[in-house]
DNA sequence: AGAATTTATGAATACACCTCATATTTCGAA
DNA sequence: TTCGAAATATGAGGTGTATTCATAAATTCT
C-alpha cells in the first residue's frame, strides 16, 4: 500500500480500501477460495487483522467485491468492443473472444461465484446477480439485432441463445484447460457461433459447406450417369 | 484359507461405510458442502467423529466419493436408457432430458465437484475425471453414430458439440432455477437438440439434409459400385 | 482363554474466521 | 497550539470446525 502525502483522510481511507482488494484479487487468483486466508490478506495489504473487517463484513463479502470488480471490468470491455465493430456477426465473434479470454485469464475469480452466492435466494436480486444480468445483456441486445436482420437463427429464443452461447464456453473452457488445448479455443469459437448464426457470407476455413458439397455429390453422380449411358450403349 | 467369518466382519464394515457415505450424501444434498459439519455427518451414521476418518481421509475424500456414486448412477441410467430407443434423435432427447431431471434433483451433489477438484493437475487422471470421461462418452457415441447416418450435424467435431451439450445444459439449468422456470426445460432442450440436430422436417431451408460427409461417402461408393460393377461384366 | 489385531471413541489439537477491548490517529473547536 | 471527541487501527483472544491420537472396545487368531 502506498500513501500520498496529500491525500485527505477520505481519500487514505479509499487507498487502504483498495489495498485489500487488490491483495485479495492477488492471492485468490493464485489460490482459490478456500486456501486464502484472511491473514495474508491482511498482511499483503499492510494492515493489521482486524482491519480488513472494518471494510469488509467477512471473507465472502471480500470476495463478491473482487467479483463484481471483475464483471464491471469485463462488461465496459465488452461493451467498448462491440460498439467498434459494424456487423452482428462479427460483434459476436468478439464477444466470444472477449469472454473466453477474460475467463481463461482470471477463471479463479469466477469459481469463487458459485462459493459466495451458494443461497440461490440471497443471488437473486443480489448486486452480483444484477452485474452478470448486465453483463449477459449485451448478448441479447446483438441477437436481438441479429434476429431482426436474419444475421442470427430466430427459431430459438433469445434468453435460450444467451444461456447456450456462456454456458458452452464456461464448459468448453474447462474441458479445454483440462486438456491443454487452449489452440482449440477458436476453432471452438468458430463451431459454436456457426451453431446460431445464419452465416451465408463467410464460409468458415474450419467447415466444409453442406451445399457444395451436397453439389459435388450431384455433379459426381451426373458423372458417373454419364458414364454408365456411354457404357451400355457400347455394351448394347 | 480365507475364513468364512472374515466377511460377516467386512460386511459389518461395509456396511457402517455405506451409513457414512448415505448420510454424507443426504446432508451434502440438503445443505451443501460448506455448510455440513463432519460431526453432523457421524451423528446421523450413529458413529464417533474420529471413525469416520477411518473410512475417508477427510472431508473432500467423502464428498468425491458421494459425487462418485452420483456419476455412477447417472451413466448406468443414461446408458440404459439410451439403450431401449431407436433412433439416435430420440436417444440425444432422452440424454438431454435425463441430463437435466439428475442435476435438478441432485445439484448439491454437482456444485461440489469444482471444490474437491480444485487443482486442475491432480483432477486429471482422477477417478472422477475417468468418472465424468465415462458418462459423457455416451453423447459421444451418439454422436458418432448420428453424424455417419445425418442425423447429427457433422460440421461440428464430437467434442465441440460435446461441450456445447452439456456446457449449455448446465448453465441453462442454472438461470432456470434462479429464475424459477422449470416448465422451460424442456422447450430448452427441444431448441438445443434442433441446434446439433439435422432437421428434416424443413426441407424448404438451402441446406442439404444428406450433405454429410457419411451420406457423400455412401453416395460416392453406390456410383463407383455402378461404374466396377458394369465395368467388371464387360470385363467378362 | 488369552494374545494380537482390527476397529471405535471422543477429548485434545490445529487452524482459520471473526470479535472486541484497547490504542492510535485525525481533526475541528477553543 | 492544544485538547478532546470521533474515526480508524490493532492483535490477542473467542468461536467453530476439521482432523488427530491416545485409549478402549470388539473381533479374530492361537
Amino acid at each position: 500500500m502506498q500513501k500520498l502525502k496529500t491525500s485527505t483522510r477520505r481519500e487514505k481511507v479509499e487507498q487502504k480500501e483498495d489495498a485489500i482488494i487488490e491483495a485479495a484479487r492477488r492471492i485468490f487468483m493464485e489460490k482459490g477460495f478456500a486456501k486464502t486466508t484472511m491473514a495474508e490478506i491482511a498482511r499483503q495489504s499492510g494492515v493489521a487483522d482486524g482491519t480488513v473487517y472494518l471494510y469488509f463484513k467477512n471473507k465472502e463479502a471480500l470476495a463478491r467485491t473482487v467479483i463484481s470488480d471483475f464483471y464491471r471490468r469485463l462488461t465496459e470491455r465488452a461493451q467498448s468492443g462491440v460498439d467498434g465493430l459494424g456487423s452482428v456477426q462479427d460483434q459476436l465473434r468478439f464477444l466470444a473472444s472477449h469472454h473466453m479470454e477474460s475467463i481463461m485469464n482470471e477463471h479463479r475469480i469466477l469459481e469463487m461465484l458459485p462459493i459466495v452466492s451458494a443461497e440461490i435466494d440471497s443471488y437473486r436480486g443480489s448486486e452480483l446477480f444484477d452485474l452478470n444480468k448486465n453483463y449477459v445483456i449485451i448478448f441479447d441486445r446483438l441477437v436481438k439485432v441479429g434476429q431482426a436482420s436474419g444475421a442470427v437463427k430466430s427459431t430459438v429464443a433469445p434468453w435460450i441463445l444467451r444461456d447456450i452461447f456462456f454456458g458452452s464456453m464456461d464448459y468448453g473452457f474447462k474441458t479445454m484447460m483440462i486438456g491443454n488445448r487452449r489452440k482449440d479455443i477458436s476453432r471452438f469459437i468458430d463451431d459454436l457461433l456457426g451453431l446460431i448464426i445464419v452465416d451465408t457470407s463467410k464460409p468458415n476455413q474450419h467447415h466444409y459447406n453442406d451445399g457444395t458439397l451436397g453439389n459435388l455429390a450431384d455433379r459426381f453422380e451426373a458423372a458417373a450417369s454419364r458414364l454408365e449411358t456411354m457404357i451400355e450403349k457400347r455394351a448394347g
